[in-house]
DNA sequence: TCGCTTGATGATACTGAGTCTCAACACGCG
DNA sequence: CGCGTGTTGAGACTCAGTATCATCAAGCGA
């Protein structure tokens, strides 16, 4: 549910063609609610009657993951999903329900981040944070 | 290169048997320095020719997950290893040369979970967070 | 001690995500 | 047109993790 233009702009940003391929995929992922899996891509397409070939889909999802535009998250189950998103430095709140995410600004995590480095001593060069709950909209639906 | 007695005892306090394969396992991971993935245990059990059947491996480490004495990690590159840790919620500092982690604290962390579980109306379950960096030995040893 | 039940094991087959290979294709440019 | 480079799709492949199932061992009560 969300814009193609931003993943448009990454590819042509990063100075990829636009082929219809990759503006299918770009679509498809828009299309999407939530994180999805490569699967659904793939299932999305094959429902569409779309000419991509499953590795395309592949290919197109690592661009726009180095990117920045699609981001991998790894859920408390371990599977792992893909999310679009700004390129900008930022987390996910992530509906253990629905699988729809909210971004979260980094600002507030900085200090702690400062402070695990001066503890530790390690030179902290990247770091993922996720959490998960239940989004307002799957709490007031009750059992959804 | 920690100890194999937490992962024992963990098998115990569940109720699970100290069984020769379990033991096995148990001291292969405790003969490990920084994170493992599951292959690595099983290319260690064959180096040292332990009978144990790969499923076997993979049902221990299950079970010690479980537990909580050992930990699933997600890397940056998108891969999973695994880490041996105490039972308590913490979180870890990776070391992206050695591999080798230290656990850190999760009190200054709170706050700002609390704070965005307000901003989001999320009610929050879990989360995970990871940091990445070079450790102290690593950065002494220079290139290393 | 015998026999039963339950948990544990290991060989093997299987699944599913992601990767690799390679031949064919599409564009941009001289 | 003719070349070079980027892109595509089919299919084979890898590899972590799971499922199946027959066998085995511990615990326990008769
Ligand atoms: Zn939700
Ligand atoms: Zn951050
Ligand atoms: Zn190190
Ligand atoms: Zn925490």
């Amino acid at each position: 549910m969300s814009n193609v233009m931003p993943l448009l702009a990454a590819f042509e940003r990063a100075g990829h063609r636009i082929t219809s391929p990759r503006l299918a995929v770009a679509n498809l992922i828009a299309a999407r609610d939530g994180h999805f899996a490569a699967a659904d891509l793939v299932a999305d397409a094959r429902r569409d009657r779309l000419a991509i070939g499953r590795a395309t889909i592949f290919r197109a999802l690592e661009l726009l993951i180095e990117l920045g535009a699609v981001e991998r998250l790894d859920l408390p189950t371990g599977e792992h999903a893909y999310v679009s998103c700004e390129p900008a430095h930022h987390h996910h709140v992530v509906c253990s329900s629905c699988g729809r995410t909210s971004e979260i600004d980094d600002a507030g995590l900085r200090a702690f981040v400062d402070e695990v480095a001066r503890r530790t001593g390690y030179a902290l060069e990247s770091h993922r944070l996720e959490l998960f709950g239940r989004c307002p909209a799957c709490r007031s639906n009750g059992a959804a």
